[in-house]
DNA sequence: GGAACCTTAACGCAGCGTCAGCGTAT
DNA sequence: AATACGCTGACGCTGCGTTAAGGTTC
């Protein structure tokens, strides 16, 4: 009855061999079906599932979305409204960024508690809980905040040794540090003009990359602990400007 | 009939202030009771929980184990059995160093996603699937030890930086080459003590953290991949011997 | 006697794994 | 008639959050 030898036309795989294809298990598809996030196409006169080759496509998507950490409910929402797949994508960055803040805190606090039980000590216990409670609550607190900026500034050392810098970028610095010694601000009309220069040049930086955006920021708005690389008020403020309206 | 300004003696405290204390919510605690995990000092006559100095600190240690990422069973168990603490903490970090691996790999897909997006191209999400069932599944094929191996060239790297060669250590190796020279292999008399003065310079090496132990052992098994750092077979061989057997 | 505190019991959550009990295709 | 495959429940797991319904302390 069937004669195609490679292509299957329709809704030809039933769940076994669907499942292998894709790489996930039978219990999996039939979770999906039931919550209404991947229905197969099709089913048989006994009521079995058929997929097809668009399910297969769906079923990717599902999978790539689950590996980036979305809960199945926002993956039927972000297939159901692809609009506002970046806006989710780049907030997923944000929260793996973090947990893997917590991660690296956990491994840390593992190494330190290895490193005492060696020398023959006690874990500091109580330490390490307080950093976990803070942790764990997600508050702003010194201890979390070095963490986030130490991925930051990671992140902005490995771009920036990636990156080389152009003509045109040495020429923007000199414009606005001659522009700042005139004393014209980021909001006169010279000033302007050089504040979207400045967005170009770091969008070219960042490649688009949000998550590079807010590491710059992070590491920029921390300028108080910054030791020599003294920009100066002036420029700081045209840099604060781009930043606010990229 | 209580006294005492300070120091409370007995278990004189009650859900609510203890929570604050230890800076975990009342259900935790209930929970923790049920189960068995911790239960307080005492009751009072209504049936109140009333907890004490010691349980503060039995807390903070179940605290910090479940920071680290131990289920509350095996919480109970090491509490029950000290001397297992070492052996699953280090397998802890193994299982959080993986952890790492795998979110490390889901921002960058992320990024990928990202920078596809924003060339106004489809992300890849066939590819991307494929990584991700892979990763997922624990499959130790290409993909996945190339992020293993990442991770502990970064390790080893990051320990290298922080660390300064003694004399010893060149000595070492010179000694090492010497013998490597006259045919002398690591099994040989004057070999075996070579060996064991390797396993201490590693030891001080890696200050008694068994991932960066691992971390060498998985760049130094991938030596088919090393540029220009031939150390030559001969002395390969001493490396292996002194891994093996540490 | 009212406010603040405590108790147990029980459902809910995410994402399936894992039976159990029963049809279907061949 | 055996065997492999399919179906739909339904419970289990982790670590609590969250009511609900009621006692205790001051």
């Amino acid at each position: 009855v069937k004669g195609q030898p490679q292509a299957k036309p329709h809704a030809s795989y039933r769940i076994q061999e669907f499942s292998r294809l894709a790489g996930v298990t039978m219990r999996t598809l039939r979770h999906y079906d039931r919550i209404g996030l991947l229905r197969p196409t099709a089913r048989s006169g006994a009521g079995y599932r058929l997929y097809s080759r668009q399910d297969l496509a769906r079923l990717q998507q599902i999978i790539v979305l689950k590996f980036v950490g979305l809960p199945l409910t926002k993956i039927a929402a972000v297939l159901k409204q692809p609009g506002a797949l970046r806006e989710t994508l780049d907030g997923q960055r944000q929260l793996l960024g973090e947990k893997r803040g917590r991660l690296t805190m956990a491994i840390d606090a593992l190494i330190n508690m290895s490193m005492a039980m060696s020398a023959g000590e006690e874990p500091d216990w109580q330490g390490v809980a307080t950093t976990a409670t803070r942790a764990a609550a997600g508050d702003p607190e010194m201890w979390w905040r070095t963490y986030r900026l130490q991925e930051a500034r990671r992140r902005v050392m490995e771009r920036r040794r990636a990156w080389n810098a152009t003509r045109e970028d040495y020429e923007l610095m000199r414009d606005i540090k001659a522009a700042v010694a005139r004393g014209d601000g980021p909001s006169s009309r010279p000033g302007r003009a050089l504040v979207s220069r400045w967005q170009d040049a770091m969008a070219r930086f960042t490649g688009g990359d949000p998550e590079l955006k807010w590491a710059i920021d992070l590491v920029m708005s921390d300028r108080a602990s910054w030791p020599g690389v003294a920009l100066g008020p002036g420029v700081q403020a045209y840099f604060d400007v781009a930043m606010k309206s990229a």
